[in-house]
DNA sequence: GTGGTCTAGACCACT
DNA sequence: GTGGTCTAGACCACC
């Protein structure tokens, strides 16, 4: 469709790498993969993961230890932070795509109360 | 990341299709541009374009007549369900990404009351 | 799918002629249009139109007179008993396909009854 | 006599794996050929039959597994409700050319008899 | 090897 | 000029 797919490369490692950690996938103080797993992982130059990380590094996401590598922060305040940030992401771009469809706010809400009760069959709300 | 979860071509046009006539972009009984320009504004092939309005034919979201192009439908309930539809989808897709960040369905509407208000600047702020 | 696509040419020729008789489109004693049209509009070899032409005659669907042209027959027998042999080889087709279905004689009367009740909406029969 | 009534050829080879699914000549639950080996015995291009085999997809007549191949349904519901659809054609199409040669249901039923008790040359002749 | 997608380019019927 | 069909040939993901 359009050439630009929206955003940046490193842009959406940042995104990918902050959801790994939001979610657990990578767990606070763990080590992170390196700079050249992660590129070979996600078929793009070591540089532009470095610029992702080095993101992270500056929203305090990881800390990177001279020798030892680059590890998650074990400060659930920075992760709430992130996690509060994505979803508002999130819930932007829902937003405008409801917006678009010509629904308002409580359009959304009742949808969205529907499909949550939809798809979980049992309620461990 | 991953490199192939995205969807066919051809079903991407069809959602922005169906979004064009659903949003009154392409207003109830008017015809719709013919596969050819569509083909050439979306830089694909027409054939990726024919496969899409053939769903859409399909759908009932539009009639084809042989040599005089291809109309939407003004059956307002057949176009209703197509906005439905394309709710549940970014619904889904929004409480999926959502579950992905560690949140329920109490903090999707929470962030979307929020969200709403912070990005409607009229009124009750 | 074959390549040869059941009978020649000049059969269903015939057979195309003796619908055009037997469905009253050329009157009984008309004169039926020349090889020429025939083979132009048909867009087949004129021989070919010859050959099925001469059959009509030989079956006396079709008297030949020297000058004037070709005629249709005036004899309703000839003409009724074309019909039935057209009326058997269609039905001979029908039943057979029925077969191939796995449906047997009955089946089919059941759904000849249903599908001509479906047909004719007022029953002028 | 007119050129082009026929049905495109994707829409004969729907008809054509109907009829090889309806008679049992691809047992449910079988693996059927693949598109290649279909379009070679064919003679058309593997489009063609892929795009004959979504149809059939579409129905519900086969499932396909990806990498494993495509496969008859076990749902006997749903072969019964395509050898009614190939059946109402057959007849539709019998009525209709009957209707031409100025015959009506009744005449349909009577030569249906008679040319049943003909081709069946077992029993009460 | 399987099915699925996409492209490029052709031809047809209809108006 | 419209939509529809068909072909030839390519590439992909999966096993």
């Amino acid at each position: 469709m359009q050439l630009d797919e929206s955003q940046p490369l490193w842009r959406q490692l940042v995104a990918d790498f902050s959801h790994c950690i939001v979610s657990g996938t990578w767990a606070p103080g763990s080590k992170i993969p390196s700079v050249r797993d992660l590129a070979m992982h996600a078929s793009v130059n070591p540089n532009t993961v470095q610029r992702a990380l080095s993101e992270l590094d500056r929203t305090g996401l990881t800390t990177t230890q001279r020798t030892a590598g680059r590890f998650v922060t074990t400060d659930n305040a920075v992760i709430d932070a992130a996690r509060n940030d994505l979803a508002t992401q999130a819930t932007d771009a829902y937003l405008t795509s409801m917006r678009r469809l010509g629904l308002n706010h409580q359009h959304a809400v009742d949808i969205l109360d529907a499909r949550w009760r939809a798809l979980t069959n049992e309620g461990e709300d």
